[in-house]
DNA sequence: CCCATTTGACCCTG
DNA sequence: CAGGGTCAAATGGG
C-alpha cells in the first residue's frame, strides 16, 4: 500500500511541479511539453489505479484491470458520427488504459446488462455511473417523456448508455466551491427547470445545453443529489451534443501558456451567449482549450499522442471527432479537464487534489 | 440589455 | 390521476 501511495504522492507532485510552471510568466510555449507533461501525470495517474486495482482493493471488474474499455463492446455505436455525447460520457472507448474520470472518478463502464452497480464497488463515494435504469431513486430517468419528444435522441456516449440514449453517473460534491452543483463536467448548462421528486428529499434540476439555441444542441441532464449521500449528484444526461459539431472550426491559433484561461478563450467567439457572463456564456475551461488544441489543430503534432480517435467527452467543443475508442489520450484531456477547469470549483488543483494531498 | 435562474402551470405518459 | 418533464413569465445579476 505504500507503494501505492508513493505512487500517487509522486503523480501529485508531478501535477504540481506542471502546475508551478504553468504559473510561472516564462512559462514553457511548448504544447509538446504540456501535452508530455499531461501524460506523465496521468501515466503516474494511471499506474496507481493499476496498481489499486491488481491489488484487489476493489471488486473491480477483471475488464478494468485488463485495459479493455469499459462498454467498448457494449456500445457498438459509439464514435460513430459524432462521439460526443454529454458531459464525459460520450469519450469513446478504446482498450489499453484505465479510465479516469475528470472528476477523479474512476469510471465503471457498465455490465451490458444487469445492476447498475458492480458489486464490490469501493465504497470511496466515487460510484460508478449507473447505466440507466439501475438507479432505482431515479428510475424516472427512464421517463423522458416529456412534452417533446426532442430530448431523447439517440445518444452517443460511447461509454455505457442505454437504448433510451440515457447515461446515469454519479459524482460527488465539490468539496471546494459550490456544494450544491456537481462538479463542471466542460459543458455548459442552462437550468430550465426544477421539480421535487416523489420520494426524494431534494428536488431534480433540469438542464439544456446553453449552446441549444445556437447550435441546436439538444444535449440535456438532470441533476439530482442523493437522498442517502447528498454529498454525491445523480447526473443523467440525455441526448447528444451536437454542438461539438459545429461546422464553425475551433481552433487555438497558438498554444500561449499564458492564455490558458484567457486568450484562449478566442474559441468562444462562437459562443451562442454572445458575450454573456453567466454560466453559459462563461469562457471555456482553458483544458477545453487545450483539449481543442491538441485535437483539433492541424498543426498539432499528432504523433505525440497516442493512436486514439474521437475527441474527449467533456468539452463542448472538440472537433475532429472519428469513432473509437478512448484511451491515455482522454485521460491525459480529462486530466487537463480536472486541472484546468475551474469553472465551479475554488481551485483548479483542488479539483483533482485533496487538500491533504496537496499539503504533502 | 442580455442571459441565467426560479418557479408555477401546463402537457404527456403510464 | 399521479408523476415527471418542459415551458415561459418573472426576476435578478453583470
Amino acid at each position: 500500500m505504500d507503494n501505492i501511495l508513493s505512487q500517487v504522492f509522486d503523480a501529485c507532485r508531478l501535477a504540481r511541479e506542471l502546475e508551478s510552471n504553468l504559473r510561472r510568466a516564462n512559462v514553457p510555449t511548448d504544447p509538446h511539453y504540456l501535452l508530455g507533461s499531461c501524460e506523465e501525470i496521468a501515466g503516474a495517474f494511471n499506474e496507481a489505479i493499476h496498481r489499486l486495482l491488481a491489488g484487489n482493493l476493489f471488486s473491480y471488474p477483471s475488464q478494468m484491470l485488463s485495459g479493455e474499455a469499459p462498454g467498448s463492446r457494449l456500445d457498438p455505436g459509439a464514435g460513430e458520427g459524432s462521439s460526443r455525447g454529454t458531459g464525459y460520457m460520450q469519450v469513446p472507448n478504446l482498450p489499453g488504459t484505465p479510465v479516469v474520470e475528470p472528476w477523479g472518478l474512476e469510471i465503471k463502464s457498465a455490465a451490458p446488462v444487469g445492476p447498475s452497480n458492480y458489486p464490490g464497488t469501493p465504497n470511496t463515494g466515487v460510484e460508478p455511473f449507473v447505466v440507466g435504469g439501475g438507479e432505482p431513486r431515479l428510475g424516472a430517468e427512464t421517463a423522458l417523456s416529456g412534452r417533446r419528444a426532442d430530448g431523447s435522441l439517440p445518444h452517443r456516449s460511447s461509454r455505457t448508455r442505454r437504448d433510451n440514449g440515457t447515461v446515469t453517473r454519479r459524482v460527488p460534491a465539490l468539496r471546494t466551491g459550490n456544494m450544491e452543483m456537481p462538479p463542471d463536467d466542460g459543458y455548459t448548462w442552462r437550468k430550465y427547470g426544477q421539480k421535487d421528486i416523489l420520494n426524494s428529499r431534494f428536488p431534480r434540476s433540469y438542464y439544456r445545453c446553453t449552446h441549444r439555441s445556437y447550435y441546436g444542441c439538444e444535449a440535456k441532464k438532470k441533476v439530482q443529489r442523493l437522498d442517502d449521500d447528498p454529498n454525491m449528484f445523480e447526473v443523467i444526461y440525455c441526448g447528444t451534443h451536437t454542438c461539438q459539431t459545429s461546422p464553425t472550426p475551433i481552433l487555438i491559433p497558438t498554444l500561449v501558456p499564458s492564455a490558458i484561461g484567457n486568450n484562449m478563450n478566442d474559441n468562444d467567439n462562437d459562443d451562442g451567449g454572445g458575450g454573456g457572463h453567466q454560466q453559459g456564456a462563461s469562457p471555456q475551461s482553458a483544458s477545453i482549450q487545450l483539449r481543442n488544441w491538441l485535437e483539433g489543430n492541424p498543426r498539432n503534432t499528432r504523433t505525440l499522442l497516442v493512436p486514439r480517435s474521437g475527441a474527449g467527452g467533456s468539452t463542448s467543443r472538440q472537433v475532429g471527432q472519428q469513432p473509437g475508442g478512448r484511451d491515455m489520450d482522454d485521460s491525459v484531456a480529462e486530466l487537463a479537464d480536472a486541472m484546468f477547469n475551474s469553472a465551479s470549483s475554488g481551485s483548479s488543483m483542488d479539483a483533482i487534489f485533496s487538500p491533504r494531498q496537496r499539503s504533502l
